[in-house]
RNA sequence: GGGCGCUUAGCUCAGUUGGAAGAGCGUCUGGUUUGCAACCAGAAGGCCGGGGGUUCAAAUCCCCCAGCGUCCA
């Protein structure tokens, strides 16, 4: 069964009628008896260029924007819709997204799921939204974008409670009055195209409002969840009713704007001071006055109706595409040469994507994201090369930062979210830093990858720009272009690489996907109630009495290797692995049995007590926790949250748990920064997070519904990711730091006693390691510390304090000390061959020196360099040594009379078999090794005869 | 989370099939010069990231670890 038709009163009324689309097959809306497509398709081309459809907005970009914002979210306040103020761009109460992709995403799982109440129902939103999928077409198409706003309302309906407030016939209304009273579309202008929505497991019917040929917004109506059973399908998966119908509303206000400014792009409509300042700084006049037949504006105006027309997205091939569109324009009336086409094209396509990526950018970063090399930080990096590239290709002098600080002033007002304009400037300038490194390093990288290439080749190989743009960042039309700079001044791009590419990627993802599924093996613990956890009421308890209500046996790799049963009991005290905490460990008896708890776990509600023994169902048992280390657990689960406060004190706002662990030995905490930390940033924030020690005489916990938690505090709340369920936990440490966190904590942090932060790592770009030591740890470290000292003073023999004097002068005097031997034994060389005697001889015009010495090879090579390297004296050499299993080491001075008349590698297979082994080199050059040491004299005897000396 | 690359002199980097560790810049000494710059001659400066393995022999090949870079999700 599919969806039935959507038919409604509003339609009638307003003199539609239903009517099945040409070409895509869709059933759509339309009051014109003429038209049968449903108006976004190939064939209908945008009809407000150059002719506004929405009257009444004179305003363009920042103002623009705010005006059609205030319209439209008036217009659904005043039917009693709330307005909300929008959410982070950074989707940090998520785990499945890195950003707001729609403003629905705002309200998912938890909402949509109907565990958490909306925050208003009815409500209206403009919701912030960046989506990267289509980067590669912003500034081509002429109306792709990755950030937008959703413009939305949202209901949430519960039809099994009796709360519904209304559907598709009033959604649809509330639409079409608004289109046609506030914006003054007239009805002919819209179409309601029917085309039912799935994505992320839920499906509805949807209907999508076209104006001028322009997909102004969507409406979907949600009322259904994926399930096997299901009774409709959509497809190719199956749909049944869920017990919530939600309305998903979104109107694009981008789109809006640019049906109102009707300019060639909807850039123009939306960023019209950057577009006119890049304009200028790239000198784009000069370009087109090179032509002054060639009319711009109509080219652009035509370009824009068909790029409405053309699919320009990702991956499609760009000197194709140029081709249809010059047949295009000609069919048009404009005669443009493929040239002319590119030299206007190409400027233009860099100036419209610019202030748009810029905007993403500053909205992230505005977020308080920090650039990395992984995650959601890579996604900024990506951004900010993006323009740093484009802004090359225009030649333009000027840095990021006044790029960020022209679009900050002009485009966003100043605002940012979280981190000051200070910060995101800083940031900017490091990334332009990298960004130039990297073209730096790229200069010396085309060289490597292309030597071996004429300098006449018409093409890079294609293992050669993988390589380049997967290892080193260089994109191949930048490998393309330095090649060029660099001397192969003939190559160019094959057609469709980049295309090629990203397939290659696409499929080495799909491989990755695949190979790491991997099945975990959990305990089935779907027949026992939740466990009542009693660590929260009171985190002191030490001691309960409770009832074994099951045991189930633990298989290898479910724990540690002793445990051999894992304990269900009504209640307990014992803290199981959660939240980067580790588990409780203590002891259980029953009667006069007493096992051992190794571990503490959670499955879904219920606590696993993974214990040495077994114990009895249905009867009663005492626990006992080992409280020590309980105890330091939460130390340094405490002693993390006061270093992270701390750390966003003094770092800034952009410090984000990146991941935490709390173990008995240390408290590691990760953090986002975008810069190695100092062992003087260790300090100030050690120092400050022992203040609050003192200063802090109770933590706050309360328990509070997801709806309340974050109106209260916001999502800087989900440090840890983001939590299941409605409830949420959150610990407060007086102004200092607020988290929700299923941990246990101390309520005194001063029995912490102290925090030392021990040292720092780089767990990536962009996310900083703190090592932490906090109570009986931080004392036990101290010790360790201060015996290190002590033993390493004790071998010099000197006092702690004069240990690195001293290390450095002994490490000094060991080199030179090193130094002197090499030279000495060169020598001991030229001593024993200098004089003639038995280890040195001549045999018409060449020395003959065959010896035993001391050492290994890389001090026979020495020796060798000695007695070879000099060609007046044209010198064979061969040399034996005991070492290792026996060595030796044959050479003849090069270019010589010597290497003429001797073959150092045949001389040495001659004689190596006397010491059982082999050996190998070049001709001026052998060496080898043996077994059997024992046979040098002999080896050194054969050479001497070999050589008739 | 996955893939790939890099780590060699103070700095920037070469190093071919495993077989004598290199270049440029910088430093020092000497020469030239009134002096400087420039030039000429010479010298010093290396646990070839760390640890294991293969081999007669490893900067080079294999494994592990660390740091850095990069692409993709």
């Amino acid at each position: 069964m599919s969806l039935p038709p959507i038919d409604l009163a509003v339609f009638h009324e307003n003199g539609y009628f239903r009517r099945q689309c040409r070409v895509t097959s869709l059933w759509f809306w339309t009051t014109d008896a003429d038209r049968d497509t449903c108006g976004d398709t190939s064939e209908d081309e945008y009809s407000f260029i150059g002719a506004p459809l929405i009257g009444g907005f004179e305003q363009r970009g920042k103002a623009l924007k705010d005006a059609m914002r205030e319209a439209f979210l008036s217009f659904f306040e005043q039917l009693d819709h709330t307005r909300i103020n929008p959410y982070p761009v950074l989707a940090r109460w998520r785990d499945d997204i890195h950003l707001t992709i729609a403003s629905i995403a705002d309200f998912q799982p938890h909402v949509t799921s109907g565990e958490v109440r909306p925050p208003a129902n009815p409500l209206t939103i403009s919701q912030p939204c960046i989506r990267l999928t289509d980067v590669d077409a912003v500034g081509r198409s002429g109306r792709h974008l990755t950030t937008f706003e959703m413009m939305a309302h949202h209901v949430f309906n519960r039809s099994e409670d009796g709360e519904f407030l209304y559907w598709m016939e009033e959604c649809v209304q509330f639409c079409h009055e608004m289109l046609t009273s506030t914006f003054g579309i007239k009805s002919d202008e819209i179409t309601y195209v029917e085309n039912p929505w799935c994505g992320g497991g839920n499906a509805g019917a949807a209907v999508e409002v076209i104006v001028g040929g322009l997909e102004l917004a969507t409406l979907v109506f949600m009322d259904m969840e994926e399930h096997p059973d299901g009774d409709v399908e959509l497809k190719g998966d199956r749909y049944r009713k869920m017990p919530l119908q939600i309305i998903d509303t979104g109107y694009g206000l981008e789109r809006f704007c640019w049906a109102a400014a009707g300019t060639p792009t909807i850039y123009e409509a939306i960023y019209p001071e950057t577009v006119a300042w890049l304009k200028q700084l790239a000198g784009f006049d000069d370009v087109t006055q090179q032509w002054p037949s060639l009319d711009l504006d109509v080219l652009l105006g035509e370009m824009s109706r068909l790029n409405g027309i053309m699919n320009i997205e990702a991956g499609v091939d760009g000197d194709e595409l140029t081709e249809l569109f010059l047949q295009r324009l000609s069919e048009r009336g404009v005669n443009v040469s493929a040239e002319q086409f590119s030299a206007v094209t190409e400027p233009l396509a860099n100036i419209y994507a610019i202030p748009d990526h810029l905007h993403a950018l500053c909205n992230m970063l505005g977020d308080g994201l920090v650039p990395s090399n992984a995650k959601a930080g890579y996604l900024a990096r990506m951004l900010a090369r993006r323009v740093l590239r484009m802004r090359d290709e225009l030649k333009i002098e000027v840095s990021l930062c006044e790029l960020a600080e022209h679009h900050l002033d002009v485009n966003l007002g100043n605002h940012l979210n979280k981190q000051s304009r200070q910060g995101l400037l800083t940031i900017l300038e490091l990334e332009e830093e990298r960004y130039g490194e990297m073209l730096r390093k790229g200069k010396n990288v085309i060289q490597t990858q292309l030597k071996g290439i004429g300098k006449d080749a018409e093409s890079i190989p294609d293992m050669a720009l993988f390589t380049m743009n997967d290892s080193h960042g260089l994109a191949p039309d930048m490998a393309v272009t330095l090649a060029r700079d660099a001397g192969w001044s003939n190559v160019t791009l094959r057609t469709g690489f980049s295309a090629e590419m990203a397939e290659r990627h696409a499929l080495m993802a799909k491989e990755a996907a695949r190979s790491t599924e991997g099945a975990e093996s959990t305990f089935d613990v779907s027949s026992f109630p939740a466990t009542e956890p009693l660590y929260y009421a009171d985190v002191s308890l030490r001691e309960f009495n409770s009832d074994v209500i099951g045991v189930l046996p633990v298989s290898k790799g479910q724990g540690p290797s002793e445990a051999t049963h894992a304990v269900i009991l009504s209640t307990s005290i014992f803290y199981p692995e959660g939240g980067g905490q580790e588990g409780d460990y203590g002891q259980l008896t029953q009667d006069d049995v007493t096992v051992h708890v190794l571990d503490t776990q959670k499955v879904g509600d219920v606590i696993l007590h993974l214990c040495n023994g077994k114990l009895i169902t249905g009867k009663p048992v005492n626990g006992v926790l080992d409280w020590k280390r309980r105890k330091q657990l939460m130390d340094h689960h405490t002693a993390v949250h006061i270093v992270g406060g701390a750390a966003r004190r003094i770092l800034g706002p952009h410090i984000y748990q990146a991941g935490a662990n709390k173990s008995v030995e240390s408290g590691r905490l990760d953090i986002t920064h975008f810069n190695r930390l100092s062992r003087n940033d260790l300090d100030t924030i050690e120092a400050l997070a022992n203040r609050v020690l003192g200063e802090v005489s109770r933590t706050e916990k309360t328990e509070l519904n997801r709806k309340d938690a974050d109106e209260i505090y916001g999502f800087d709340l989900y440090q840890g990711g983001a939590p299941k369920g409605n409830s949420i936990r959150v610990l407060k440490i007086a102004e200092h730091d607020v988290q929700a966190c299923g941990g246990t904590h101390h309520d005194e942090p001063g029995q912490i006693g102290s925090i030392r932060i021990v040292r720092s790592s780089a767990v990536q770009d962009g996310v900083e390691r703190l090592h932490i030591v906090a109570g009986e740890a931080a004392l036990e470290y101290a010790r360790t510390q201060d015996e290190i000292l002590r033993v390493s003073s004790e071998v010099f023999g000197v006092s702690s304090s004069d240990l690195p004097k001293a290390a450095e002068r002994f490490f000094t005097e060991w080199k030179e000390q090193r130094k002197t031997i090499e030279h000495l034994e060169a020598e001991i060389v030229r001593l024993r061959t200098s004089g003639g005697g038995s280890d040195s001889s001549d045999l018409d015009g060449v020395r003959v020196v065959v010896m035993e010495v001391d050492g290994d090879l890389k001090t026979m090579t020495k020796m060798l360099k000695e007695l070879t390297l000099n060609k007046d004296v044209p010198t064979l050499a061969v040399l034996g040594s005991r070492d290792g299993g026996g060595k030796l080491m044959i050479a003849v001075t090069e270019d010589t009379v010597a290497s003429e008349r001797y073959n150092a590698v045949t001389l040495l297979r001659t004689i190596s078999p006397h010491i059982k082994g082999g050996g190998g080199g070049r001709p001026t050059l052998a060496q080898g090794g043996g077994s059997y040491p024992e046979g040098l004299d002999d080896a050194l005897q054969s050479a001497k005869t070999e050589i008739g000396v």
